[in-house]
DNA sequence: CCGCAATTACACAGGTCTGTGTAATCTATG
DNA sequence: CATAGATTACACAGACCTGTGTAATTGCGG
């Protein structure tokens, strides 16, 4: 049964370099030639584990898909931690945008499956920071989550016109305000945690 | 002298439809011959006026960056207009998102030009927020500034994913919740207007 | 050790793209 | 009308792209 084992490694070896390339460089500008030549396989091999570049786009896409990972900490500081992490990411190493946004916006096709799996990503992340906030007990969790999530991929798009981390700090200080001007104004939170 | 006349005008022809195909179906997307095809032109010529499809990206870029013209309606209208015209823009017609970003996005050389140019735009919103938000008396305008536009990018983003124009009232809504924070906190502002 | 599946090298079809070369034609200006 | 510049049609070079066809080779499971 170690076939099938193999199988899944060598279509990771070439989703992680697909991803490497595709988030760097951009979709269109990355042939096919070029991600087999990077992994030292034969365009064929490639060919026999993905159909085609669609099908490699879509898993490339896919594998990005990945719910964040449960914690206990207070919500607030989970919500501030999400955009200290994007600060983190935007300073070091590739920052080439939010990579669905980047496909949405480089695939023309209206009805490619990319639309569908960006959509689903930005309301995970959505629904994520709707929860911490009922936490917070804050009645409007569902519109600020809505504005914080703005104010995610607005930080984002600056940060990709002006290389500065500082957007990302600025974003955070903006989503401060927002939750606890909710939280004013709202009902009390349970101070459970 | 009709002769630099004829010239600009035939310029324009080609700009405007550049502008609407590379920004409808993105810069990459969109070759030379489909360009000169739609507006009944030779590539010959095409190439007589933009010695290069680089060249005419620059162009069509720099086209596109034109100031805000000047509004005597009060500061906070003003910034509230802008918000509700992006509400108004993805609902109707062709919304593909920021021409800027998406320059930025398509063209992997971090050298090229248009990157100096959607700089120059971002810069240009944000300091015209800037300048309403003084005129609002708000002490802390630049970094404020900063926030709006943020919000700005990130309602347009989240459009482009999601095709929903709410997301402009969400971030308008934002908006003034982020100018009422500033101008309470903040000195009193001059009730000039 | 046999056989099967994966992999490889290589060529190629068919399409796209940018940019140029050329010779003929059109048009406005002097 | 004459002339110079603009425009045209058309071919083509050279590059890149996706995807396939084929035959030889490798490596692992039974």
């Amino acid at each position: 049964m170690a076939r099938a084992d193999v199988r899944a490694a060598m279509q990771e070896r070439i989703l992680e370099t697909a991803d490497r390339l595709f988030y760097g460089q951009g979709i269109r500008a990355v042939g096919v030639d070029t991600i087999a030549a990077e992994i030292g396989i034969s365009k064929r091999t490639l060919y026999n584990h993905f159909p085609s570049k669609d099908d490699l786009i879509v898993a490339y896409l896919s594998r990005r898909l990945k719910p964040a990972p449960p914690s206990d900490r207070p919500p607030l500081e989970q919500i501030m931690g999400a955009f200290d992490r994007l600060e983190r990411t935007i300073a070091t190493g590739v920052f080439r945008g939010c990579p669905f946004v980047n496909a949405v916006a480089e695939l023309k096709e209206p009805a490619h499956a990319a639309n569908r799996i960006a959509l689903a990503f930005k309301e995970q992340r959505r629904v994520w920071f709707q929860g911490l906030l009922e936490r917070l007990g804050i009645a409007t969790a569902e519109p600020l989550s809505l504005q914080l999530q703005i104010l995610m991929d607005g930080a984002i798009a600056a940060a990709i016109v002006r290389g500065d981390p500082a957007v990302a700090a600025a974003a955070r200080a903006a989503a401060k305000v927002l939750v606890e001007a909710a939280s004013v104004s709202g009902p009390r939170p349970i101070p459970s945690d």
